[in-house]
RNA sequence: GGGACUUUAGCCAAGCGGUAAGGCGUGGGACUGCAACUCCCUGAUCACCAGUUCAAAUCUGGUAGGUCCCUCCA
């Protein structure tokens, strides 16, 4: 299969480091307030994408962290009159609330910065002990002229990055791009370390639970577009330091979620939270509408485009519940199968979901078709259940007891007579038992 | 100033050198006891200009829009 990996800007052959084997990292919330939906795009996105693998058969190991340590979250303590634990307990739990609530469902692992301070500091140690970062009165920062290729993942060299005017000069700094792996800190939480109380660096925090979960290096590094610089660049000459690699063999980046065309953020107040958005529409509704768009564009929020999704949603779901239904009426039975060609295909040109879509509609009709006709369908509904569970879709399908199947067979019946009355009184049993 | 992405029918959106998938919507039709569901038909030469090529929406150069990133924002 191939990737695009922003590391190259090129589409490359999938080669696991581990075979059967796939290491997903994927940048986390810091959890200082409520996540918007355009937090939920990596979500969506690297679950669909640990989904696809599951279905070729990888075994999945798939980390997103929590930033529960940062200065953000000292400032919302101060702000909501709470501690800073409290703060970041409270909204990782609002985000796991959010997670389950979109149905995201393949990360395996959530690190917290606060179970990762020892090894952040013994990270940071090794850093200052092979030169690559130095310790000014309790700040440390980080060499970045050390390494040569800084601004490989985003497209910059170390020139053009200074040549930019809004970097800030920081007497601190031996040179403006060097970042803080550890900060001073006396107001609010802080924590002792070899260079006195502070926090750590935002940028640390991600490499060091790569290696401690997976080791030096993983295979697919995911997380949205605006991380590329200088999130991601500053965890790879880490990487680059410690380990001399670039941290991930793949490096994935979504695109953002736009309303009205530009950015969703807070200064503009345009940001639609996630909590907010799952009452106006279901999971599946959301992950139609993205996956419609390829997740490395930039995906504009419309109530046209949900209505579409919803529309198309229904006429997935209608098909399903048909063909569910005909199989336990009529007692087929079948062996399913796990694997369509078809799919690969699609989703091995980097996930292409909207192509996948368009495959699922065909056989969406094709399902329809077959089951009006009386022609065999199990293979097609099997194919469409193994698309769904790619694009991460639930749907709840009847399971009919003994009494609901004789209800169905006396409605065909009293259809067959003519008996409307009765006909209809049995199918509004059977509409208010959500199988038809 | 540097970098990335992007411009395809009313809207959304595939396409990665061989003469434009699909969805929604619109309009028409079929099926049906009624309803729901379902099915079929219906539209664009791809922002503009120049070049490369037997052949370009697809490659190259330029012009004009749009979005994002450039120290903490997914």
């Amino acid at each position: 299969m191939k990737i695009y990996n922003s590391l190259s800007n090129k589409l490359e052959e999938f080669i696991p480091i581990k075979e059967g084997e796939v290491s997903i990292y994927v940048c986390g919330p810091t959890v200082y307030n409520y996540v918007h939906i355009g937090n939920m795009r990596p979500a969506i996105t690297f679950d669909m994408v640990a989904n696809y693998f599951k279905y070729l058969g990888y075994k999945v190991r798939y980390a997103s962290n929590f930033t529960d340590i940062n200065p953000k979250i000292i400032n919302a303590a101060k702000e909501l009159a709470l501690t800073e634990r409290e703060v970041a307990n409270k909204f990782i739990k609002a985000y796991l609330e959010d997670i389950a609530a979109y149905e995201c469902t393949c990360v395996t692992d959530r690190p917290t910065v606060l179970e990762n301070l020892s090894n952040i500091i013994a990270f940071i140690s090794k850093l200052i002990e092979l030169d690559y970062a130095y310790n000014v009165d309790g700040d440390v920062y980080f060499r970045v002229r050390k390494i040569k290729d800084y601004g490989k993942l985003s497209n910059n060299t170390i020139e053009e990055l200074e040549s930019g005017a809004r970097v800030e000069i920081d007497e601190k700094k031996e040179d403006p791009l060097d970042f803080a792996l550890w900060r001073k800190t006396t107001s609010g939480e802080n924590f002792p370390s070899p260079w006195g109380r502070g926090i750590p660096g935002w940028h640390t925090e991600c490499v060091v639970m790569i290696n401690n979960l997976f080791g030096s290096k993983i295979d697919i590094h995911g997380g949205g577009v605006d991380l590329k610089f200088p999130h991601h660049e500053n965890e790879i000459v880490q990487s680059k330091a410690l380990n001399n690699n670039y941290l991930a063999n793949y490096w994935m980046h979504n695109g953002h979620i736009n309303v009205d065309g530009t950015k969703m953020s807070k200064s503009l107040n345009n940001f639609i939270l996630a909590k907010d958005f799952i009452k106006k529409y279901k999971p599946n509704v959301i992950k139609l509408a993205m996956f419609k768009t390829h997740y490395r564009l930039p995906f504009n929020i419309s109530d046209d485009l949900f209505n579409e999704a919803i529309t198309l949603n229904d006429k997935i779901y209608n098909s399903l519940k048909q063909a569910a239904i005909k199989i336990q009426v009529d007692n087929i039975e079948y062996l399913p199968v796990n694997k369509d060609e078809k799919i690969e295909e699609i989703m091995d040109n980097d996930f292409n979901t909207p192509n996948l879509i368009t495959y699922l509609i065909e056989l969406v009709k094709e399902l329809n078709s077959n089951i009006r006709a009386g022609l065999p369908f199990t293979l097609i509904y099997d194919k469409i259940n193994l698309i769904i569970g790619i694009l991460g879709l639930h749907y709840k399908i009847p399971v009919m007891s003994k009494e609901d199947l004789e209800i169905y067979q006396n409605w065909q019946i009293a259809k067959k007579e003519k008996n409307y009355l009765e006909a209809d009184k049995l199918r509004e049993i059977l509409i208010s038992k959500d199988i038809l």
